[in-house]
DNA sequence: TAAGTGACGCGTG
DNA sequence: GCACGCGCCACTT
């Protein structure tokens, strides 16, 4: 993996605020040159106790991924206050920006 | 060296 | 909304 697309993408997700979400593509676009599946990957690689807000990054359609980590991360959307529709997806309204 | 594999996105039907 | 195909590109087999 590009290191400099690494840490572009970690600095992204770091600025998320909390409460909100935002998608691996518009991570992707924010970065030089960084594809969605590259985003998916540089989360996928962090090691334990980060304390990146990895949990706010769900695809364009709001909906978790289908990832090891799905269920944390919709118990952690819920406890800062993203709430998760009957069939698990976050409103666009969360979006960030 | 080639082929398979993703924590994705988007256009089509 | 769902299924498919394709682009994407670093990594693994």
């Amino acid at each position: 993996m590009n290191q400099l697309l690494r840490e572009q993408i970690l600095t992204i997700v770091a600025r998320v605020p909390k409460g909100r979400v935002t998608s691996y593509g518009r991570i992707a676009k924010m970065t030089d040159g960084a594809s969605a599946r590259m985003v998916g990957a540089a989360l996928r690689s962090l090691p334990d106790g980060h304390g990146l807000p990895w949990q706010r990054v769900v695809d364009a359609s709001g909906r978790i991924a289908d990832h090891p980590g799905a269920d944390r991360q919709r118990r952690l959307l819920r406890d800062e206050g993203v709430l998760l529709d009957s069939r698990g997806r976050v409103s666009v309204d969360y979006f960030w920006p």
